[in-house]
DNA sequence: TTTT
DNA sequence: TTTT
């Protein structure tokens, strides 16, 4: 049994970072990948794949990637299904990544592409069981900090309304 | 720009061989690989992914896969999206297969029933307009000579109505 | 940063398992790939792959893996160079695998080809700075064990000079 | 038969573009692709991979990449060995390429000196059977206008003796 | 609903 | 020094 999967392409916006119910940091993003082969009219395509990060690589990746971003990532395929409020069950395939690497050189977009960072301050892991939509510390400090960005790693859960996110998503 | 892929799991059911309108064949299956970790509740998951394989190795596949065959896939991933007949846009996420391998030994499942390999081809590419819909032949047989079949509930027999195929999903 | 390989192919040979002289268990093998075409004389070829795996899933790969497995790994590709008893430099490039898949299904091969396994107890782990070439208690019990092998992770050392293996090769 | 190998990291030197005796061009550099743990001393490591790339493509790395570049590679690995002028067997392990990403953003290092791309192509596969060892006048320019270059010590500054490169060689 |  |  192996799932691996490796993509290197753009965010095609900045990142989500929110919380699980118990706290659990899990950021997602659509990565961007150019299709290396024009389709039958001639035009260039791309594949937008849906991709989770959990943990302590969800802070890292809200706050070194944003829109653009040249990133990659190592992880692996998940697929999970849910229930939605109209009752229809709803399917999801996304990339759990282990790894992501920021793969913008030094210095370049993110410094510059600080636009909406640093809105409202976040209630953090310690509220509990609200949801966190705003950026955080680090998060605004993050465009001044963009020297030598890390690379880290870890994984899961997409489609972005709260109630999805579970700490049942949980990866381990 | 990277898109690499690499599962190696077992076919939750029979693969199923089609042809767009143009006469291209194209062979669907979803493969269920077993996640390497429990989850919360302690028990084994598996993700299900949908695959794709276009020309001559979708009838390959079709030939020489069945439910239960350990099957290495080596490809993309591949997003679109469609209309479907309730006036819904429709997000796939899917694997399109450079390369398939089947990984059973040879003495084992379908190797072992290996008897049609080759047999009744379908009419293919030359037969035109007309899509193939019903299993093949040895589709149907592979089904009852099938040993120790795992059973996986597969949860993409959704979507796989002929109406998505379109020659306009070549990828190539 | 990336470096991720996958392959999949069948060992040349039995594992061979090892201590560090701190005692960490380390298993190296070879896996033999079929290239996916033939050469300019028409034959087929393949590429025989150094793979190492550290501890705990050293062990395991020692169980349960034996000459002609079909095997699965996935990990990355390490280079380093020591010098030789010659004063030669000699540069070694091999994958330490983060996971070994047993792909062989329950039954077969492994436990029929349990020919030389069992041979002089091993000196094992605590044993200090003498390298063990014996097969383990468990190698013993292997044969019988056969029934689900499981999967397992981790890597790094090769060349088969007992003098290569240190405690610097350490992965982490 | 699974082998797959993605990398990405940064070259250690200019790449060679050479000619085989019936004039197919073949690329070659070092990738040194940093690890993302320190070793027990603390210190951050990368392993440095020898990549070979035919054809087309090869001509295509020589043009657009150079000493520090940032680099993506979709291959597989090779193993293969030849006798050397000393009678001695000589192992190779190197990734053969199927696809080369130059992962440079546009502004940057070659890009930006992105004078003479196109320009003095090789007298290439109609120049027949003398292959072409020397740097390419792009390539010498490469190095000088190199802004910031990492300095990394190419372990594979050995073996890549022309003789080394034959027709037999060929992926396919 | 998509990036450069 | 190579596997099926």
């Amino acid at each position: 049994m192996i799932n691996r999967v490796i993509l290197v392409g753009r965010l095609t916006k900045n990142p989500e970072l929110r919380y699980t119910p118990n706290g659990v940091a899990v950021t997602s993003f659509t990565i961007a990948v150019d299709r290396p082969f024009s389709n039958q009219q001639g035009e260039r395509e791309a594949d937008f794949i849906p991709v989770v990060v959990w943990r302590r690589q969800a802070e890292n990746a809200a706050n070194y990637l944003a829109k653009g971003s040249l990133t990659g990532v190592d992880g692996r395929i998940q697929t999970r299904n849910y229930e939605n409020n109209e009752g229809r069950r709803v399917y999801v395939t996304e990339v759990v990544a282990d790894s992501v690497q920021f793969l913008e050189p030094k210095g370049s977009r993110r410094a510059a592409a600080g636009d909406n960072y640093g809105a409202s301050m976040p209630a953090g892991p310690t509220s509990g069981s609200t949801p966190n939509y705003g950026p955080t510390d680090s998060q605004q400090n993050a465009a001044s900090r963009d020297q030598n960005p890390p690379s880290f790693n870890d994984p899961f859960a997409h489609d972005s309304k709260p109630i999805d996110i579970s700490d049942d998503d949980l990866p381990f």
